[in-house]
DNA sequence: GAAGTGTCATGGAACGTTCCAGAGCTGTTA
DNA sequence: TAACAGCTCTGGAACGTTCCATGACACTTC
């Protein structure tokens, strides 16, 4: 008795440092559980005294209802979970804060996972959370097998944010029109009277494939006699030096630039100016994301921009619906807009 | 008719979707739900020739332990809360990924909560991860109020990365000394043999003004008769316009600038060269963080770097030792070095 | 053959919460 | 005054799991 009694004591003691329970609350406060459990969710049953006397006390002890117990008998956990590749991404951060706002619209609370741009670690990172109880799951921009993104479907309703490498029957969608994004980058361009214009690109991803494609169909309806060009996805080092090279030699090189997303569009403006390549004069240059970065280069850079927030709200919305029992799938996209820098300019001033 | 009942069974079986429980493995495999949870969790008890059988049936029945459950009775969650204030930041990415990587040696996993530069929703998130029963928190230099952070503490172990505001007793903390870095700024500008050097800020933080003071202390003690020139932290716009502007004018002005942090830099970069300023031959300038901007800039920003991921390593293996019963308070801090690019020069070829 | 020692397996008691049936009131109506 | 209705409030039964005490054997040892 006494061995078994020590191991219960050490038991006890460490719960005697635990957060304070409902039993706790309705202890202190002198009336039932029940009546704390109804006080604290706002629920009618309970007197507008008694509840402002519990809800004092809770206060006072610091109660917070255990969202485990609370889900055990409740069997829902109100827990959406959101995967992103990438913490330190705007991008991800706008979407993610579009689907937390519309998820507090329904009372719901986000889990986030990231996997670090590491495929591994983001599946696993998906595992945690549905082992977490997730009621469904945001993917953002995050590249996880097709055939795991079945599995999952079929577990909880799945919504991928960005374009999806295939069909995946039973999961939803909401990606920005990477055609138009591409066809716009284009347009400006060639309004501004460019004719040789290249593509620079950094990854096989459905949506550089989009934003390629895109770019090629269009340039090749202008100017069928030429072969577009596109500069990458390997050795993204040596594509932008390449281009660089062949601004500076100044013979039938392109004289602007549409890259795939901002980060790579970056890079290539560092490498002009590390080679004494006068921007835009000699070079326009147009990105993708529309990221913070835009606006710190000089020249500011000239980007395609997708309405982040509003597609993290449209995926939450569609992940809601789901959960309300839709059964066919949805896939939706959104248009992306030219915001204008300086970053491009009229060819007609690049040889004065 | 087919058609209906194709739906019909497809949305009850989303239904009875409910996950199969240890109830459910035990009775397939005709054993009590206590040989399933000894044969699940791999302990002994059971023989070997049960247990396979055990797993094939949850195998089968595609089982997964719920969480909540058990975490409910073993008053463990193995969960630990990370609450950042951006998520579109690769300092808190950095420290993200090494509390992470430490907590994967001790068997605990993360959920991240942000506040998204808001303090209440910062106090709301932080409210949401004890709720959902972290064992611990890791706070990445959010600002939380004292009294708040005191009170949290007293339910869990608590970490704070970053400068705290003022003593809190019974969490712990792991910063970068700023003095360090500091000092190694201005000495790499005075090595280079600047003598009229501002600060300029744009927080009033803690980690800020340690910076601040550092700065002023350093720059007394090399030139007593003068009183350094800090800009910020109000009107960082017009601070960074008035800096520019003294640089225009050359008279008495300052030959370099150190700035509280990158973005702060990268606007001050931006600012010279849309008004005409050569970096870094008029200005010197040097960010602190060492953040993925710091490489696109042109020039490339030198910048005092932090040892973020270690950062987030010792956050969470002090945590760790609060778990296992440390009391005392710990205050680590950890060295900065100076990461040199072209941002800086010798002010000797500012009148070449 | 009784006692002791393993191994394997079992059912009941927690864990913190919500849900539910119902108890005790007070007031209203026939 | 009986019957009923409407509030408050309550204790017990879930929820799915782990922990614990104990039972049923099969061996060994005295």
């Amino acid at each position: 008795m006494s061995a078994s009694s020590t191991s219960g004591v050490a038991r006890r003691r460490r719960r005697s440092d635990r957060s304070p329970t409902i039993h706790d609350v309705a202890k202190a406060a002198g009336v039932s559980k029940s009546a704390v459990s109804l006080a604290i969710r706002n629920q009618k049953g309970v007197s507008e005294a008694t509840r402002e006397h519990i809800l004092a006390v809770a206060q006072e002890l610091g109660y917070r209802s255990n969202v485990w117990a609370r889900s055990l008998v409740q069997g829902r956990t109100g827990l959406v979970g959101v995967l992103l590749q990438d913490l330190g991404n705007s991008y991800h951060r706008d979407v993610t804060a579009g689907v937390e706002d519309a998820a507090a619209e329904h009372d719901l609370r986000l889990v986030i996972g990231h996997g670090r741009r590491d495929q591994k670690r983001l599946q696993a990172e998906l595992d945690s959370l549905l082992a977490l109880g997730v009621e469904g799951v945001v993917i953002i921009s995050a590249w996880v097998p097709p055939a795991y993104l079945d599995q999952v479907a079929r577990r909880v309703p799945l919504v991928v944010v960005g374009r999806l490498p295939q069909h995946v029957p039973g999961l939803d969608s909401v990606a920005n029109q990477d055609e138009i994004g591409a066809r716009a980058a284009v347009e400006h361009l060639v309004e501004l009277g460019h004719t040789r214009i290249a593509h620079l690109t950094g990854s096989t991803g459905p949506a550089a494939m989009q934003r390629r494609r895109a770019f090629r169909q269009m340039m090749r309806s202008l100017w069928p006699e030429v072969e577009p060009q596109v500069e990458g996805p390997d050795q993204l080092q040596a594509a932008i030096k390449y281009l660089v090279f062949q601004v500076r030699q100044e013979v039938a090189a392109p004289t602007a630039v549409f890259t795939q997303n901002d980060r790579i569009a970056a890079e290539l403006v560092g490498a002009c100016i590390d080679a004494g390549v006068r921007l835009p004069e000699q070079l326009s240059i147009v990105g993708y994301d529309n990221s913070s970065v835009c606006r710190m280069l000089r020249p500011q850079l000239t980007s395609v921009d997708q309405p982040r927030v509003k597609m993290g709200h449209m995926a939450l919305n569609m992940l809601f619906e789901r959960l309300g029992g839709r059964t066919e799938d949805k896939h939706l996209t959104v248009a992306p807009s030219l915001v204008v820098r300086g970053s491009t300019t009229s060819p007609a001033l690049q040889h004065t």
